[in-house]
DNA sequence: ATCAATGGACTACATGTGTAGTCACGCTAT
DNA sequence: ATAGCGTGACTACACATGTAGTCCATTGAT
């Protein structure tokens, strides 16, 4: 279900990211879009979708003379990827740290707890 | 909880990870107990200790003439910024990709199932 | 036709990290 | 003393990534 796909830097994931809620998006909507948040110069931007484009996360085509990025896996496969990767090279393929964290990070939202519920629900299901 | 330690690579954790597992060490051990999966030469261990110590993961000292290397934070706090870490730069701070992935990777051990369906009851006992 | 704005290719540079070589120093066995 | 050997400081280099400038082409307005 991995694929072979390079790594990615939190820069480049910010852009992934922005790009994989809302396209086709030129290089200046993607610069506008994370403005609120972190503000690249629109060659910044350029660099980092050229370079996602390179690895393979990105297509871009042409739309009255300007290129529009969009993204060329969903973002739930993008995201299994990212935690993936990280599991496996920073956990050494353990989640054990991972639910520590969530044991005390207070960070579960309401959904996301309801989620984890259905999960272990689900999981409880299939072990029988 | 989270201290302002700088980040860490996957080698620089692999090589802090073993530390923590068995300290003190010295360089020759560490290289040698982490030659079953990663053959690191003698002085990138050592390269890679030092900046673990200039970043504040580790302390030295001195014992029989060899440098022996120890964590100056618990495994736990590690892992556990380890995870924040990436939770807040590369998923911006949602946990729900990794609920995702819990859901899909089959990684859950047995132990670790149960450890979630522990922070699961304890979570759901919270928020009543 | 010209000038200003827009866009994109290319180049550049700093920093972090993985990886390891060189070299000098001190200890140990001849 | 001396010839190795282990240790550690320093240096080095490649690659990934963050970040952005320069410069040329295209296009729209005057």
């Amino acid at each position: 279900m991995n694929s072979d796909r390079r790594s990615l830097g939190a820069a480049e994931l910010d852009v992934l990211t922005f790009v994989s809620e809302d396209f086709p998006v030129s290089v200046r909507e993607v610069m506008q879009g994370l403005a609120q948040t972190h503000r690249y110069a629109r060659t910044t931007v350029l660099t980092v979708l050229e370079r996602l484009r390179q690895k393979g996360y990105l297509t871009r085509e042409r739309k009255d003379g300007v290129n529009c990025y969009r993204p060329s896996i969903s973002q739930n496969r993008l995201m299994y990827s990212v935690v993936s990767r990280f599991v496996e090279e920073m956990l050494g393929g353990s989640v054990s740290p991972f639910l520590a964290y969530l044991a005390n990070s207070g960070r579960l939202t309401a959904d996301e707890f309801q989620a984890l519920t259905a999960i272990v629900k689900r999981l409880d299901a299939e072990s029988r």
